[in-house]
This record gives C-alpha cells, structure tokens and sequence, in this order.
DNA sequence: GCCAACGTTGGC
DNA sequence: GCCAACGTTGGC
C-alpha cells in the first residue's frame, strides 16, 4: 500500500463536499498537469491511502483521509465535455490525454493539521509538501511522513 | 492582490 | 531542441 496527498481548494471541492455525496466517492476530475495524471494513471492502486489537502484555504491545511477505490484508471469525463472548464479538444475517447482514479471519503480530522505546522515539524522537512515551488495537486508521502503526521492528528480527533 | 516558482506553448 | 513569453499554482 502506498500513502499520497491530493490537493483541492475547499471553495472549489472540499472534504465536506466529498463526506456529502451519498457514496462518498468521486472521480478525482480536472487535474491537467502531465506529471500529476501520471502518478494517478501509473502508480495509484486501489486501496492506497490519501491526505486530502485544503489549499487556498486560510489557513492551508490538511483536512482529514480518504482512499483510493477504483480498479483501474479512469479517462476524466470533464475532458470530453465542450462545455466543461477543463474540455480538452486534443483529446478523443479512443486515446484519452486526461487519466484519473476514484477516491472515496474515510475520515475528517475534528481538528485541521495547518501548513505551518507541518512545516515546523523537523522531521516532516523532506515532505514535497513543504518543498520551496512544490506546487504538484497530486504527490507521494513517504510512510515515515504519513505515521508522524498521523501522530499529530492523534487517535482522538478523528471525527466520523 | 502580489509574485515566485513552475509548467506549457510555439516560433525559430 | 532551445528558450522567451505566457499561464497557473498557491502561499503569503
């Protein structure tokens, strides 16, 4: 099993958003940046383990888990709509450019982790997260990374 | 709202 | 294939 972390301005998507849907789960749509599809289409698996992280939010902050659940990659249906923000007129059915995955709602952190603590904490300093212009919406996190972080979240403040 | 740090595009 | 110009991300 592999850990990652998924960026998604709460204005736009927030963890609330996801807990609401009545499955729980969407397909993780509108990411347009090479490397990012790439992780998703080539490294994901079902069953990895997500951050799900507020960025643009005051303050930027990681706001609780979610999961990987899809099977296999799946072709961004955004990608294909004319008149969706993120339409790709380059790309077709039979070769699709845009390749994203399932994710599923586990938890929300009762209180958010912030940026600056992460960032303050020692042993997290070689977390992509905190790298100076690491503005990646979808990259790894070591399970080093993951088990500190989930140490400061703590086993109380796990909210439903 | 600013702007640094990246990523992408397109002329050559 | 280089690189200048442009667009985007995202913290501050």
């Amino acid at each position: 099993m592999k850990y990652w972390l998924m960026k998604s301005e709460p204005d736009c998507f927030s963890i609330d958003d996801l807990a609401k849907l009545p499955d729980k789960t969407t397909i993780w749509d509108g990411v347009r940046n090479y490397q990012a599809r790439n992780i998703m289409r080539d490294e994901m698996k079902k069953g990895d383990q997500i951050f799900f992280y507020h960025s643009n939010a005051k303050p930027p902050h990681l706001a609780g888990l979610a999961e990987i659940v899809s099977e296999t990659p799946i072709p961004d249906p955004t990608q294909f709509d004319p008149k969706s923000q993120y339409f790709d007129e380059k790309s077709s059915a039979e070769n699709p450019r845009w390749m994203t995955v399932k994710v599923k709602f586990k938890k929300k952190f009762k209180d958010i982790l912030p940026l600056d603590r992460i960032r303050s904490n020692p042993k997290l300093t070689n977390m992509k997260l905190v790298q100076k212009g690491a503005r990646l919406s979808v990259q790894p996190v070591e399970k080093k990374e993951w088990d500190e972080i989930m140490a400061m979240i703590g086993h109380t403040n796990l909210a439903y």
